[in-house]
DNA sequence: TCTTCGATTGTCT
DNA sequence: GACAATCGAAGAA
């Protein structure tokens, strides 16, 4: 577990579906003073664009978006429900508004940190929810527009396992019934199972 | 196991 | 002033 590779800039920069089912296996790793909190991503979502009428870019560039619109690689976190944070990568060159939201994780390291944030949970739905992850990461607004590509920010993505399609689900996305044909029907959210994924570290 | 519903606030119209 | 890329408790079955 020593040296692990880091996800590279080229990572984020492949269409954002493309990025949304290769992140699956990957490792999430959060830095809390020189402390390794970290995961394997589980569940993801694609966003595409102003066209896209799911994405929060829909209606043009603004204060709560504009990290949507950086080079890929960069963290986009938002604030939703009055009480929610989300954590997206963005994905996609400069100025195209893309990202991956990452909805769940089966975590790995620092568990007593997790246990702690998420007090009175069963271990099973630690991080099984897009809001659920970020409470247990501890991450937030200030982790808005981190660099994913590198670890002083402490907050990366880390090489994992390779993950086979036939063990994918493409569904559609969660929560957008706003959105109209034919976005809520697009099969761009990806889910792989956490026993799947168990198994195949044989844990 | 499944369904319903209240919480709570930043952001955009 | 409306509503959101959700969660978890509570109640029904």
């Amino acid at each position: 577990m020593a040296s692990q590779t880091l996800l590279k800039r080229e990572f984020y920069l492949q269409p954002v579906q493309e990025a949304a089912r290769a992140l699956l296996g990957q490792r999430l790793v959060r830095l809390i003073g020189g402390k390794r909190i970290s995961g394997i991503i589980l569940e993801t979502e694609a966003y595409d664009g102003e066209s896209d009428q799911a994405c929060h870019a829909r209606s043009g560039r603004t204060a709560r978006n504009d990290m949507m619109y950086a080079q890929g690689g960069r963290a986009y976190v938002y604030f939703t429900y009055g009480m929610h944070w989300m954590l997206n990568c963005v994905c996609g060159p400069a100025d195209y508004p893309a990202a991956v939201l990452l909805r769940a994780m089966l975590p790995l390291e620092g568990l007593d940190f997790i246990a702690e944030r998420r007090a009175g949970i069963a271990e099973k739905l630690w991080c099984d929810g897009p809001a659920k992850l970020t409470k247990a990461l501890a991450i937030e607004r200030e982790q808005n527009g981190v660099d994913l590509c590198g670890r002083q920010d402490g907050l990366f993505i880390e090489q994992g396992l390779e993950i086979p399609e036939e063990i994918i689900q493409r569904t559609p996305r969660i929560g957008i019934q706003y959105s109209g044909e034919p976005w809520v029907s697009l099969p761009w959210r990806f889910v792989v199972s956490a026993e799947a994924v168990r198994s195949r570290l044989n844990i």
